[in-house]
DNA sequence: TTGTATGCGTTATCAT
DNA sequence: ATGATAACGCATACAA
């Protein structure tokens, strides 16, 4: 850490200036002094002070990720796919884990605000007001939720709720329940928007609201119960999470799956091949959506050309260019302007859906 | 990001230098310019630079963590425990993944090196050549890898395998196999160990060994044929994903879990409750293994008082103050000197061990 | 108790 | 093509 421009300077017997030049211009130094102070470079191990440079730029060449869960594995692909990229770029990523607590993610919020270049917001459950108090001072790309006047990447939830229900009515199902996640939940909302869709394309089909439970494996095994109760032939979960626990508790109850229910997770995480049986579900590749999303905050950041001597604090609030509004689908978007980025939907049937086969599951 | 410390003195009628003062050492400052100084600052909503503070303290309030795959839920608790008890200390973590590939551990060593405080490195497969050239500059802590000279806490591997091998040898079994994880891992090493002294401790035993594969779902499916064929009547996994893949593919193969064979895991994840049948897994808590860790980085850099003009490069590699050795484990240890911390290793018997029916499995 | 001056390591501006 | 010098925002030794 202590080794710094001055000491490459001496021992290349140039000034800090020349040090400096070579490493941000080489072109413009000449060759022959240009390869003395590389080689003292190389010599002395010397590596520019990050903090020095950002003091000046005003920049960090750090990106900040807040999550509700990363143990989640939804996102902790997504991380890794964030990761990826910017260190591709050159950037490092702060992750935060706001453990699905509001007050927790709004002092994570604040924290991490002056550390990075950009924030990256996942699934996030603040408010509005909250995120545009740090609009003027930060970067923002929310991932999973839409915000207006804020930049954000989302997986197309309606055209995953149609894809699901063209699945289950092709193997003969016209009963379908639908478990719901959290009253705040954008995705969720999403989802049931799809579902209202769907019911009104589908005349023949009935969807069964099951209500609303925690996205998690707990919250599925408690709503295993309302499934069965209910008329349904299949199931529509929240997030493969929620499936799995469905299935836990539908083995527990000695109900058969898929003969009896069909049941079906959202998201395409990786815990699906690993369940028995092997669950039915749909969704963008987290890991793509994550690298997607970087690849849009990286153009804002590195777009923005910040001004060295600037006006007043309140002046960046008034750039507000208009914001690009990205979706990722499997079909055109007819939203507004600005780059559209489509990520492919996938449809993975594994064994926990199959053809109707009788009347739903009753007991003896 | 542009309101400076001297926006807060003109608001306040004072030099920067007192504003400097009323944040980080209040009671030397009048009590009616302290006030008249916060009310700026809170009006302002002034917040110091980080840069600029780390330019002068040479600190970044900022922790790096390197695993080999977020996606691995090991290491996503790993992180979410690592993050959180960092967070508590006010710091912030960077975290990097480097998708088992050496090279690119090399490279995060490098790039993440300068701009922490510390760096937490988790199973890493690194030479010591490549962390010995760093540790001048930064404090480490490795996580699950002991190497001398270097600090580090790890799971008590070879008391697992004793707990496993207890467990197992009370349900009847007397051939035990293991499966084992990469060859240049550490934990791996350790298990072996563990397996060897149980060899000699029980001499009724059979130890099987069932070789190397990756530490991974598709490393057990590939693994299990191999425990078919041999003799033994139950198997200990390098990991839970590798017991998964395991228990899939004796699926498969249409063999009877714990009936035919008993499969048990190590580490205990989240997946372990996932499965069917749940999976019988032993170790750590992650998450507290994280927070421990990142307890003893953080107890390293506070107790580090930085020369403010230091010596040159070399003289900071000498200080080199006796490294402490830590373990978590269930059993008083008995290693060299330091701060000792325990942590317990919890046995977690799920459905996917029971006693010994009858004979292993045997195709018709 | 408070203000002035200096320096942290770097980049940018202005000379030369 | 290169060197001196002035910021960047903050903390601190020293002066008052």
């Amino acid at each position: 850490m202590s080794i710094t421009a001055q000491d490459v300077a001496n021992m290349a017997e140039v000034s800090v200036s020349t040090v400096s030049r070579v490493l941000s211009a080489p072109e413009v130094v000449a060759p022959g002094t240009r390869s003395r102070v590389l080689a003292a470079v190389e010599k002395l191990g010397y590596q520019p002070n990050r903090s020095a440079q950002s003091l000046i730029s005003g920049r960090t060449s750090t990106l900040g990720l807040i999550v509700p869960d990363m143990q989640n594995p939804y996102f902790a692909a997504l991380a890794k796919g964030i990761q990826e990229r910017a260190w591709e770029s050159g950037y490092l990523v702060v992750v935060a884990d706001s453990d699905e607590d509001i007050a927790r993610e709004k002092a994570l919020l604040q924290g991490m605000n002056q550390q990075v270049d950009g924030l990256l917001l996942s699934s996030l459950r603040s408010d509005m007001e909250d995120l545009t108090d740090l609009l003027p001072s930060t970067e923002i790309v929310l991932i999973n939720r839409e915000m207006r006047g804020i930049d954000s990447i989302s997986q197309d939830n309606i055209e995953v709720i149609r894809m699901l229900t063209r699945h289950l009515g092709a193997l003969g199902h016209r009963q379908i329940a639908y478990i719901g996640g959290p009253k705040n939940s954008w995705s969720d909302a999403q989802r049931r928007r799809g579902l209202e869709e769907c019911r009104q394309d589908n005349p023949g089909f009935e969807f069964i609201d099951l209500g609303a439970t925690s996205p998690t494996q707990a919250g599925g095994y408690a709503s295993a119960d309302f499934l069965i109760a209910s008329e349904a032939t299949a199931v529509i979960c929240f997030n493969d999470l929620v499936a799995v626990g469905v299935l836990e508790r539908l083995r527990a109850r000695k109900v058969a799956v898929p003969e009896d229910f069909s049941v079906a997770g959202i998201d395409n995480v990786s815990v699906c091949n690993a369940v028995s049986p092997t669950l039915t579900s749909v969704g963008v590749s987290q890991q793509r959506l994550g690298r997607t999303a970087t690849e849009l905050m990286l153009q804002k950041i590195t777009r923005r050309t910040l001004p060295r001597a600037s006006g007043r604090t309140k002046a960046a609030a008034e750039k507000g260019s208009a914001p690009t509004r990205n979706r990722a689908s499997s079909m055109p978007d007819t939203s507004t302007a600005g780059n559209e980025l489509e990520l492919p939907i996938e449809l993975v049937v594994r064994d926990s859906t199959g053809p109707l086969k009788a009347a739903p599951y009753a007991p003896d």
